[in-house]
DNA sequence: CAATTAATTGATCATTTGCCCAACTAAGAT
DNA sequence: ATCTTAGTTGGGCAAATGATCAATTAATTG
């Protein structure tokens, strides 16, 4: 057996071979450290590498009735396009586990179509999430655009922007938006919106085949507040105004009626209104999501959505 | 938390949430056994039967350097349109271990097509390893055909059959070859091959947009002998004859040749000539089929192949 | 070349998992 | 009603696994 003392290249494939020999050979790790002539400790530590590094995929196959009857009654109330439910776990507080994975079977069923897609992505953990779980492909026909703002308030890119995420995994084109989520001062949005290269991103975001979207939700510690898009104030203004949830960074009110104030007139995302025309999938589960994804969904700013068993019994209640 | 006390349908669903909790929410056993409200013991059984259903499925996505290079070396060589490696398990006597995997993503690739194709597929433990391995899907539009005859020599209809298997899990309509393997006489191919419904499957196979086929060894033991298909004499015919491997019944000498003798006479399955328009994918590896991959290479009857490390490695020299 | 630091290794142990077996339960047969 | 039988349950145990930590090795710097 070839051996590979070092070099952090040769141990990602050392531990894609452990990975492979433990989940798909269903070799007992003894056994993979005496084929690749290790300890057993190092091949644990290379099967465990494999699963963290995301080499390997498992994804569960069945279509739980209990999620599907969800799904169907779901798209049903909601008039959605397209709804998909995954199964709780009750005890986890990820905001991300189990939607994830299934908008990530989502985006990869878009992705390995043939003819060119431009597919765009909104923000959230979720969404993240999602990127991280899709497989390399080889896609350089497709375009990914990004509907929001990368750069933080400081000015600084963003590195842990899924736009750049999915480009490297996928291999295709990525078209950011090097803009601050929200900009400091109206005026500034004004000029923002006017750049050239600005408008074509916002022209290629209107005419995408499908868009991605997390649901952020206005209580007192949201995403904008935490990482330092808007201040105390200016949340304490939103939620006085009726604001409890944002997609990409537009705050809505309960009916989905977006707050008409100073902080939406500095959004540079590209316009929710002007996404009518895209199918927009929101992925967004849990109780502290609810009031924002049933606003979301009143708004009509979704034609579908991707959440999970407990969320759904709470929306159709 | 819903109880199934029993009914077979059930206990799947409960087996889906138990592989859920365990293999995506990273539950212990211990774990899903307090939300599902059964033993320790129980939910090991659910989340192993979830296991042997087939309901989780487990790819590992790594572009393992060796292999590609292995790939594009048997690409250069033989001529191959596709070639597709898989790593070795030297310890596993499992034929179909690792490149039925390879031969499953392959096949989803193709059915996840929008526009319908015809796949045809041949025999061979491979072949079916594979289509156990194919998620469930919904594809009416394409249509699956079968190369070979699914018929026992005693003329029961084999339940083993990929065919059926795979129509059921995908939903696409299957045109079964309803003819046992190899006719008892030369007369009896003859009349096989005038029936109406026979010569509709053999124009649909030859304009098949792929192929997926085994690749059969003639030792002492080859499966036509097992199966019953042929009996001992004839298998020493065909050896003395120079015969090396079979692809859909096809026997084949070290260059590819197809031998000239009584038992090719009587095999009902597609011509092997005639599918020279079709790419055929073949799937085999291990020691004991080298020569009868190197045959099938050498005639040509293949347009990609899917085997593992070392084969391709002793392919290769 | 020595010395400091970072990384890797292998021994040890607690936890988790797979499996066997005896006890129990439910359904059907006598 | 009793017996039989198939199937399910949970206890117990051995194997497998994940994590900690001290020891060793490799790398880097002065």
């Amino acid at each position: 057996m070839a051996k590979n003392t070092s070099s952090s290249e040769g141990r990602i494939e050392d531990a894609a071979r452990a990975g492979w020999l433990y989940y798909v050979a269903q070799n007992t790790q003894d056994e993979i450290a005496k084929k690749m002539g290790v300890s057993r400790q190092s091949a644990q530590r290379l099967v465990s590498l494999a699963m963290t590094e995301g080499l390997v995929k498992i994804r569960l196959d069945h279509p739980v009735a209990r999620c599907m009857d969800l799904a169907r009654a779901m798209k049903k109330k909601y008039g959605l396009e397209t709804c998909e439910v995954t199964l709780t776990d009750p005890t986890s507080d990820d905001p991300a586990l189990g939607v994830a994975q299934v908008a990530a079977a989502e985006m990869e069923r878009v992705l390995i179509r043939k003819e060119p897609v431009i597919m765009a992505l909104g923000t959230g953990r979720e969404i993240r999430a999602a990127v991280d779980d899709i497989p390399n492909m080889h896609c350089p026909q497709h375009r990914i655009v990004s509907l929001v703002g990368s750069l933080a308030p400081d000015g600084s890119a963003n590195d842990n922007d899924p736009l750049n995420k999915i480009g490297d995994v996928i291999h295709a084109p990525r078209h950011p938006l090097s803009v601050p989520v929200i900009a400091s001062t109206t005026e500034e949005r004004r000029v923002i919106g006017s750049q050239k290269p600005i408008r074509r991103n916002f022209e290629l975001a209107q005419k995408a085949d499908v868009a991605f979207v997390g649901i952020g939700e206005l209580n007192d510690s949201p995403p904008l507040l935490t990482d330092g898009f808007i201040n105390w104030e200016e949340l304490k203004e939103l939620q006085a105004l009726g604001a409890v949830g944002e997609i990409v960074g537009w705050s809505f009110d309960a009916q989905g009626k977006l707050v008409d104030c100073r902080i939406n007139d500095r959004v540079s995302s590209v316009e929710l209104t002007t996404l009518s025309s895209v199918p927009a999938i929101g992925v967004a589960k849990g109780a502290n999501k609810l009031v924002a994804i049933k606003a979301a969904l009143a708004g009509k700013w979704l034609s579908g959505l991707i959440t999970d068993e407990a969320t759904a019994e709470m929306l159709l209640r």
